[in-house]
DNA sequence: AGATTAAAAGACATTTTTATCCTTTATATG
DNA sequence: CATATAAAGGATAAAAATGTCTTTTAATCT
């Protein structure tokens, strides 16, 4: 569906969202170890969202990761984007360049709806959302 | 949100079930080229495919690929899930081990819906579907 | 039986994704 | 200013996905 290192990316912010603040920043590797993704990979992960304005970092002492009023904003797609490319979850079914509605490939209205549907709902959702939910009980945590 | 071996695996599938019969059965290399699947790479695929009776294959002279009136029958689903294993599409989208509706992670009843009816559509609908949106004059070859 | 055909099977090569390690740059603090 | 800290950046490694090539097996046809 989206790559594990998308689903780094989601974790890795929702983190920082449940737990950083722009005084109270995070490390890497206090991100690396909770959520169980790989230190110097989750580095790597973090520079791109970084670089991107998803969250926002600070070097030196007293630095690390956190998210700002704005980053939290971040529709959960944009994350999805930078990590993975446009194309992952938008692109034909089978891959031709032209497919949609006036020229649909034969898969593109048997998932066309619900896939279209799914897209928006990444788009629109944002990373504070995600937290609301957090918030009510639901974990992002591996057991 | 499926590979690209799946894709040419449903090409290869759709390409036998609109010129294939038992009757008429196809070489790899002349299914190869209208899809423009690498030739080599479609062997193995197709090899797979038999073996989990997805299509038909005869060897020697008169040989080739076709599919059967049972093969015409197969979910979508079960093309996807045998080239690229049985989570891509439906395992969680933050990986979590337990996820579902008593134990949702934050991301699940986003998606969740969309993503289930995605899944759903591919499950009930068959190649023989497909083939009829083709005769419709959807096309799924490449331009 | 021998020759030919075409898929099955196995070995190998390339590319992309995932992961690690080391050096450099920016920031803070004594 | 010297030193410690932590992200940024670059080089490299391992694993998985994609792609190619060669040999083997099964079927057909003289």
């Amino acid at each position: 569906m989206i790559s594990n290192s998308s689903k780094y990316a989601v974790k890795a912010v929702l983190y920082l969202a449940v737990n950083s603040s722009e005084d109270h920043k995070i490390l890497a590797k206090d991100i690396s170890r909770p959520t169980n993704i790989p230190k110097a990979y989750l580095s790597k992960i973090l520079q791109e969202l970084s670089k991107h304005n998803i969250v926002s970092s600070v070097r030196g002492p007293g630095g690390g990761f956190y998210l700002s009023d704005e980053n939290i904003k971040t529709p959960l797609m944009k994350i999805i984007q930078v990590i993975d490319g446009d194309n992952r979850l938008t692109s034909c079914m089978l891959s031709l360049q032209e497919c949609n509605a006036e020229h649909p490939c034969p898969m593109h209205d048997l998932v066309g709806n619900t896939k279209v549907n799914f897209v928006k709902n990444l788009e629109q959702n944002t990373v504070g959302d995600l937290v609301k939910n957090i918030k009510m009980g639901k974990s992002f945590l591996p057991l």
